[in-house]
Parts: C-alpha cells; structure tokens; sequence
DNA sequence: CAGTGGTCTAGACCACACG
DNA sequence: GTGTGGTCTAGACCACTGC
C-alpha cells in the first residue's frame, strides 16, 4: 500500500469532489482521523497537500477549511490556465519530438473514441491525457505543474455542474484542430487555438454556474 | 514565537538562499531537526511548504532534494512568469479602484528612490512590492500566488547571479510606462508593457546565466 | 539482508478563540 | 478562564537502497 497520507488525501479529495465536504467546511485533525482511521500527523500531511493544490484553505493556528469554488474563483483559475495553455501549445509546437507528436494524436484519437460512448468519468480522464501530453510536450514542468493542480480542481467543478457533454463535436473539432496545428510545429496557430479552446470552456462553465447561483437563489 | 514549522520553513530557504545547502543536496529529516533543535514532524512540514514552492524535490520515500536551478529551470518559469504578469497587468487596468491605484504608484515611487541608494536587498524589496501591488490589483489571488512563490526562487537567482543593477534605468523605465497605462486604464498597453518588462529581464538573467556556467567549466 | 532514513503512533502541550 | 483543536515530541516501524 502507498503511504497512508497519499491514500488519505486522495479520499478527502474524492470525498470533495462528491460533496461529502462542503465548500467552506472546517476540516478538523480530530474528526478525519477518526473517519479515515489513522492518527494526525498521516491526515496533517494529506491537508498540506491539498492545501498545496488549492483545494483546501490553510490558517496557521485555525486550521483548514474546504475552499470555496464559485464564479470569481473559476475566473480566476481560467485567466491563468487561458494563458498557460496557450504558451504550453506554442513551446510544444516548437520543440516538437516524434515521440510527444504520437502521444498527442493518440490522445486525440482516444478522446473521440471514448466521448462517443457517453461516459463522462471516462471523457473526463481523455481530456485530461490529451492536455497532459500537450503539457508534456511544452517541456515545461512548472507550467505542467500548475495545470494538473487546475485539473483537480475542474474536476471538482465538472462532477458538480456537468462537463461540456452538449459541445462535444465542439470541444473534438477544437483538439483536432490544434493537434494538428502541433504537429505542423505552426506555434502562433497552436498558441491562439489552445485560447480559443479554453475560452470556450470558460464560458460554457461560467453561464453553467451563473445558471446554478440563480436558480438556488 | 510563530510556530516551528514556519520558522524552520523560513531558515532552510535562507540556508539554501545563502548556498549553505547546494542545488541537488539531499535533505535529511534527522540532520535537519538535529542542526534546527527540533523533531521530524515541524522538519517534515517545513520541507512540504518548500516543496510547495517548489524550492525542494520530493519523492515519496526516497526524501526530499534541493530543486537544482539552472538555465533550463528560468527558461521555463519565465514563460509562465511572462504568460501571468501580462494577464495581471490587463486585469489591473481593468479592475482599477483608487486605493490599487494609490499602491501601484506609491510602490513605483518607492524603487525610483531606493534603488538610487544601491542596497540590493531594499531594491530587490522594492521591485517585489511594486509587482505585487499590480498582483493584488489583478484581483486574481491564483495568479498572486504563484508568482509569490516564483518570486521567492528569483531571491535564489538574483542572490546567486545579481540583480539587473546595471539596467536600473531601463526597470525604473518600464516600471513607468507599466504604471501610467494601468492608471490610464489601457489594458492592452498595460498587458505589453508587462511582458515586454518581463522579457528583458529574462535576457538580462539568462545570459548571466550562461556566463557563468560557460566560465565555470 | 543489513542500514539508512522516511513514515506513523500516541499522547502531551499549549496557543488561540470562544463565552 | 476554559476548552477546542492545532502543534510538537520521542520513539517505534518498516520500505527502500545498496552492499
């Protein structure tokens, strides 16, 4: 088994995602190790790391807390990914191997396969492989970095308000299209598709959310 | 006293600042609570933050290492530094208020003054605060973060390889031009000028940089 | 098949936030 | 001033690494 504070924060992670811990909630030592089974220190080092992905809100002397997702937050979290992404496309492009280039046009490929079964856990993970292996071939680790601790976190927002499953030929034609782009190391052309992309998903989610906030209200 | 784990997170990146730990060097659990007085678990957690900030490798039960910094390493966090600081900069023009105007150009008048002094340290202070009041302006708290942490490996740099001293003008020049079109509330302008700021101090670095690593073999 | 060193336990401690 | 709950201690445990 891997360390008990891996495992851990993987469960509160889950255990976000699937709303058992609210937004905002106050997560106490005491509590999770009771409900998970260990002692303090295992479930300290698991928060830390969700701290560290921005899931959980770390205060010295008060604990942690659940950070809330709402519309500012996703805001923000897409002007950053809006621009990584599109540096991401264009250092791919330019620094293009045979072995990123198969790994991109078997992650496309994989996508449509998958989207066509209308399995969203299974589309979900797709996506990520396809902007896991852009990501790769950027060669930028930092950058790489930063966009999986995002991925998390949409993965968070996507479980609560539903994946772009009414854009798909959308979101296929867009990976197909910047794909290529790649693969014919045109970076300029790979930088503005990969924003054109994420700004689509940008407002498909916000005018998801918006929809939510007003209904609840 | 802040709590330990702070306090020991704070003097590793000195130490590593100051070279006592070099980039590569592993990082034992048992000699750091022995040379900071303490037990493993504060060492422990210290290590995480650093690891956080990406100060410091970690893999699971193998330890943590000191992140190497090398030319590679800047290439990579200037594209994202590049990518953010010219988002910011856009979203500060846009979301002005009067008091983020107040702090951008009182921080501008700060460096003006003390980098004229020639104290690196109180410069290098300065230029941090002045990035961060347009942070803060952005409103974008994942931006603000991440460059927060990228602004404590430049410390690492700029303590290594100088700070862009001999180009004082030219920052207090940029710093200028980037302040007027945020208070004009020119995004457009304000996003250029920002990357165009960022780009030269990629230059300045990076052939440093290379300077030394080709003098040093 | 040791030894090194990361991980975990149980409980004491003590800072801070409440009433 | 009391109590909740985050922080720290000492040491045992046990997964890897390298002989």
């Amino acid at each position: 088994m891997a360390s008990q504070y891996i495992e851990v924060s993987d469960r509160i992670r889950e255990d976000i995602i699937n709303g058992k811990f609210a937004g905002g909630e106050r997560l106490k030592l005491a509590e999770l190790a009771n409900l998970y089974a260990t002692s303090h220190m295992p479930i300290r080092e698991a928060l830390r790391i969700l701290n560290g992905q921005g899931i959980v809100d770390f205060t010295p002397n008060s604990g942690m807390r659940v950070r809330e997702i709402d519309v500012s937050f996703m805001i923000d979290l897409f002007d950053v990914r809006l621009a990584l992404e599109a540096v991401q496309a264009r250092r791919a492009a330019e620094r293009l191997t045979p072995a990123a280039s198969n790994a991109i046009s078997s992650a496309k490929t994989e996508f449509e396969c998958v989207s066509a079964e209308s399995d969203r856990d299974a589309t979900l993970k797709a996506n990520h492989r396809f902007h896991q292996a852009i990501s790769q071939a950027s060669g930028n680790r930092e950058a790489t970095e930063i966009e999986e601790r995002h991925y998390q976190i949409l993965r968070i927002v996507w479980q609560r308000y539903g994946y772009a499953s009414e854009r798909l030929e959308g979101v296929i034609e867009d990976h197909r299209l910047l794909t290529s782009a790649i693969l014919d190391q045109d970076a300029e052309a790979a930088g503005l598709l990969a924003a054109a992309h994420v700004m689509r998903a940008r407002r498909n989610l916000l005018t998801k959310m918006r929809g939510v906030e007003r209904s609840s209200q």
